[in-house]
DNA sequence: CTTGACCCGAGGTACGTACCTCAACTATCG
DNA sequence: CGATAGTTGAGGTACGTACCTCGGGTCAAG
């Protein structure tokens, strides 16, 4: 009736407590028939391992890291935020977190960065950072001594990370395409803003954007991405010139990281209300922007969610327990004026 | 350092271990003074109860029960296949559920099944029910005995329930309201179907619909909602009349419950594809529509994060302990076809 | 047959909390 | 002053699991 508990598995299988205890903790001085004993009473019983009378038992703390870009972004701070916030919340358990941040536009260091994690210290890390070969070999070099490593936000797809927990940036492209292409009532050109196009994320975006807009939309005609290199004012400079001097622009993609600068040029310009923005990442600014009518849709991924799934993956890898996946994934949030949270 | 414990707490205070647990149990047979001294101490070291271990000591079992309506609607499917989902996997810890199906239509028998409900046997119950005097006055004597109720999807908001787990319905009808202006393209009708506009999740969505239309695009004129009293045929003919009647309808707003009939006659008529179609909540039928570029956008909300969402609000609420009020806030999901999760 | 390596059981303590008993103390009242 | 009720402390067991020790068992090689 009740759940199985370790005792009945022992009666169940004719062995004693410790023996069940060393096989289901990977013991060694079991032999494999009596392994196998064991492993069928569970089974049959249907025990599941108490967890929290487990870590309670072993002690068990987890001790995770947060690396993180550093300076001066919004999503990063929203990001941080709520990581904060899930940390002093109760909703953790035993979890003691560390956050670390690296300009990371700098592989040297987030490698020093990552070399300074201690195995014996720490349990996990939760990376954001592009991937390079210098940060691939470093993912590989800690996760061989050990921790688990999951990237968040950007993937890390040819490093060994155990997990990503982030959104699909050509899924979110081709959102932002649809959108556009809905939105849009009159042939023109939709001008598409990043900060560097080096970065996958943008890649992805602009992919997944274009095949929609280009596939579904004869009407917009899409032009090459203008890109910042993480100068505000020559974001604003840019954006500012082409929305003045071509006034069949219709339609304005920022692919995230510049927003504000952005809209502010877009702002000035005094065209805004005539454009359909769609931006990334709900920030004060993009906030700011929907709530004035001078965005039209924002493509979000819930912070909030990104975290507590990173912290869940993370205590689930080091127990090497199941991830629930459909809980874990990270949706495509479409924010307009009215669905603000 | 670490995490204080009971013990902490009697040494701090100067008392014994009895006595916190006294204190901290609300059991009786300690002074005044006593209770203040042990309070302040808990304070100075910022002492938490370890949930885990408390529910461990006490054998503690959480039994809820989930009321929802019978009947073949493609949501309620939905929600209770996610209600299975959760409970089938291990994130819930000693949790007991049991589903309640009722013609919820009809309040004499949420009554019965409410008043069924034995304080002795349950500790809490989510509901998803219309709301009438019958319902209101089960809610206030099941609260009464002892119970956690909370309401889910549609609030009770005149029932002395403990919390809503939902969507701002407003909120909701608003969204819709802005993606409808901003993708119909030219002057014309808009026609608004439901069930019932007698439920007020209805009321709620159309007063929000029509708020956000009649401020902002007065290039759109809403028809009064047609109802089709929870028959399909009847929701399929009046569709099919309105649309092959009156080619000036250039968008249809389905308020929820009677998407698949609806969709079945637009489909019929030939114009699906011309017409801007919103619908409600994410079912087979309304993500095949997506999927066949013959709804513009769904409106929903995440049925995983709602039962998750119950079933913490629940548990928390029977521990008296705080609701972390991000975490449980559902969220308008805009839906597209290229969002899909 | 002995030796030693391997296997297994019995029984213990610990984690943080709940809940129990019983003895002893304190304050108050008549 | 003693009786009485109200407070408090000491110490225990229990929850389910981890981890430890130690004694005794089996079995194959020498």
């Amino acid at each position: 009736m009740n759940k199985p508990t370790v005792h009945d598995i022992a009666r169940e299988a004719g062995v004693s407590l410790a023996t069940v205890d060393r096989v289901l903790n990977d013991r060694p001085g079991v032999r494999a028939r009596t392994i196998d004993r064991v492993h069928d009473a569970v089974k049959r019983l249907g025990y599941v391992r108490d967890t929290y009378a487990a870590n309670l038992a072993r002690q068990r703390q987890y001790r995770f890291a947060f690396l993180l870009p550093e300076g001066p972004s919004q999503f990063t701070t929203t990001l941080k935020g709520a990581i904060r916030e899930v940390y002093a919340s109760q909703i953790l358990d035993r979890v003691q977190l560390r956050m670390i941040s690296v300009p990371s536009h700098d592989p040297h260091a987030v490698v020093r960065a990552l070399h300074s994690l201690n195995a014996d210290k720490l349990d996990g890390v939760a990376i954001m950072a592009p991937e390079s070969p210098q940060v691939r070999d470093a993912v590989a070099r800690i996760k061989s001594e050990g921790l688990v490593v999951v990237a968040v936000v950007s993937d890390l797809p040819n490093s060994p990370r155990d997990h990503f927990i982030g959104i699909n940036n050509i899924a979110a492209g081709r959102t932002a395409g649809l959108l556009m292409g809905r939105m849009v009532r009159d042939s023109g050109e939709v001008l598409v803003v990043t900060n560097s196009m080096m970065s996958r994320d943008s890649i992805e975006r602009r992919l997944g954007f274009d095949a929609v807009t280009g596939e579904e939309f004869p009407h917009l005609k899409v032009l090459p991405s203008v890109e910042a290199y993480d100068d505000p004012s020559r974001m604003r400079e840019i954006v500012a010139e082409v929305v003045t001097s071509r006034p069949q622009v219709l339609g304005v993609y920022s692919m995230g990281f510049g927003n504000t600068p952005a809209l502010s040029a877009l702002r000035d310009s005094g065209r805004i209300r005539d454009l359909v923005v769609i931006a990334h990442e709900l920030t004060p600014s993009t906030r700011e922007g929907l709530l004035k009518n001078e965005i039209s849709a924002v493509i979000a991924q819930n912070v909030g969610h990104l975290v507590r799934s990173a912290m869940r993956v993370l205590r689930a890898l080091s127990d090497g327990q199941p991830i629930v996946l459909s809980q874990e994934k990270i949706r495509l949030d479409v924010i307009l004026r009215e669905n603000l949270p």
